[in-house]
RNA sequence: GGGCGUGUGCCGGAGUGGCCAAACGGGGCAGACUGUAAAUCUGUUGGCGAAAGCCUACGGGGGUUCGAAUCCCUCCGCGCCCA
């Protein structure tokens, strides 16, 4: 693993400001003052809401890793006590509450994605879960010495509380109303009990920070608390879209549902004018070259060498150098060339990652209609919606376009067992016959 | 508690007894152009079927009618007004 080098930037801040990735910050000329004075640690929250993350939780997953590579203690936080809870920030509706059983083999799934980005050896980075001092924690007590530092009439204020409270659809249950409490909390023990003295995370979770910072200076009146909170901007595409979709939904960072080919193509895919934004967001590259790849891509988009690397980058951090490879060699061999030409070897590697699927050869003998493979392969959705595709032009086998009357046959097979079909512009599947 | 109104396809939003699987816009998908881009233009957008057609669908249930998204009853959700 490349964790060391490459980031030779030690000035945490002003690397997040050269990426444009500081949104808000308390007290920033504070905040310098505190990182230049030694090792120290941040740490992000994750909701265990699914057995994986998404590329929308690539920023903050990123940043920890940055924060890491500038010197300092990153600390993941599991959310395994609040997850049980429910977070109402940007909900429009109230949500069925996960049991426990969901809620921690979601922690146990999405700790294996941090490892790959983040170093945990020696003691240079922590992750720790919230239910081990919240599971704890009595209601009585909560109530007296957490709950007593909140006003009501300002939880009321907050804009997740506002919007369910003015929302006529639906209200929101104590249960959700007092999540922020316990994300405060959080903070607040971290910060005593294990010396972190940052929270980060995107802007939506300002407030929830605010709040744990509110409640430490709350509970240490006495000394003027050295605790920060920092928010990175909400990332958004050049045409409007909402970030981390693909045609098949959202893009996963775990391997089992967002395969490394199509993590791969995801990146390769991104738009032109998003290029820099999130060369610049998501990249661990040096400032020099950061600069060098945008101006590259900027002198001659066309080219897509920035595409290529960005892609390349981000699947080699999340799936490695391995998985990189092959997700490189399935976009040339299905883009770039003739599929049917290619050498068996070559064909077999390069395909090794695109999406694939095992039918039976004897099959072929009759000939197969291209309509019900189409179904069957799932590239269409329906009989008649494969009948659309031929009919319009879209499909095409081993390269070769067909139409709706056409069948596959033994004569397609590639090397004898490999047939491979494409749907539009980017959607392949590969077909083997045993 | 009373009155008025509203509930349509992925979303917004027309439709007020047959011509409605439902205008129009957005989104999605596909084609052309390209660079596996953007913009633009074109087509398409419930399921099955070669087709005729059949099935499911306009908040839920029941009814009137040859025929209902459209009329009636009732229930539910939401909004506004009055108490």
């Amino acid at each position: 693993m490349s964790h060391e080098a490459r980031h030779p930037e030690t000035d945490f801040l002003a690397e997040l400001r050269r990426r444009n990735l500081i949104h808000q910050a308390t007290d920033e000329a504070g905040l310098i003052a505190h990182l230049a004075g030694g090792r120290r640690k941040a740490y992000i929250g994750f909701d265990p809401t699914a057995d994986s993350l998404t590329v929308g939780n690539l920023v903050p997953i990123m940043l920890l890793a940055r924060f890491q590579r500038c010197g300092h203690t990153p600390v993941v936080l599991m959310g395994g006590g609040t997850g049980l809870i429910g977070d109402p920030s940007g909900k429009f509706a109230e949500r069925q509450l996960m049991t426990r059983e969901r809620v921690a083999a979601n922690v146990e799934a999405q700790k294996k994605i941090f490892s790959r980005v983040i170093d945990f050896g020696g003691g240079r980075a922590e992750l720790v879960n919230n239910l081990d001092w919240l599971g704890p924690l009595t209601f009585l007590d909560a109530l007296r010495d957490v709950g007593k530092h909140f006003s009501v009439n300002a939880m009321i204020q907050r804009d997740s509380v506002r919007d369910r409270l003015h929302n006529r659809d639906q209200g929101i249950s104590y249960t959700e109303f007092s999540y922020m409490i316990l994300q405060a909390y959080d903070f607040l023990h971290l910060f005593e009990k294990g010396g972190v003295t940052l929270q980060m995370g995107a802007s939506d979770q300002w407030g929830n920070i605010v709040a744990g910072l509110d409640l430490i200076s709350r509970r240490n009146p006495a000394a003027p608390a050295a605790a920060f909170g920092l928010t990175t901007p909400l990332i958004t595409k050049a045409d409007g879209g909402k970030f981390g979709k693909s045609e098949s939904g959202a893009v996963w960072l775990s391997p089992d549902r967002t395969s490394p080919y199509a993590f791969y193509q995801f990146w390769l895919n991104a738009a032109d004018a998003d290029i820099p934004k999130f060369i610049l967001t998501y990249t661990l590259w040096s400032r020099g070259e950061t600069e060098a790849v945008i101006a590259a891509h900027a002198a001659n988009p066309a080219a897509r060498e920035a595409n290529r690397k960005l892609a390349r980058h981000m699947t080699e951090l999340l799936h490695g150098p391995t998985e990189a490879d092959a997700a490189e060699a399935a976009a040339g061999a299905l883009f770039a060339g003739d599929i049917a030409a290619l050498p068996p070897a070559v064909l077999e590697e390069a395909l090794a990652s695109a999406p694939s699927s095992t039918h039976d050869k004897a099959s072929l003998g009759a000939g197969v209609p291209v309509v019900d493979l189409l179904v069957t392969v799932q590239l269409a959705q329906s009989k008649r919606e494969a009948k659309e595709f031929l009919a319009s032009g879209s499909v095409t086998v081993n390269g070769r376009k067909v139409g709706p009357e056409d069948r596959v046959a033994t004569s397609d097979l590639l090397h004898g067992r490999v047939i491979a079909l494409r749907r539009g512009k980017k959607n392949w599947h590969v077909t083997r016959w045993a």
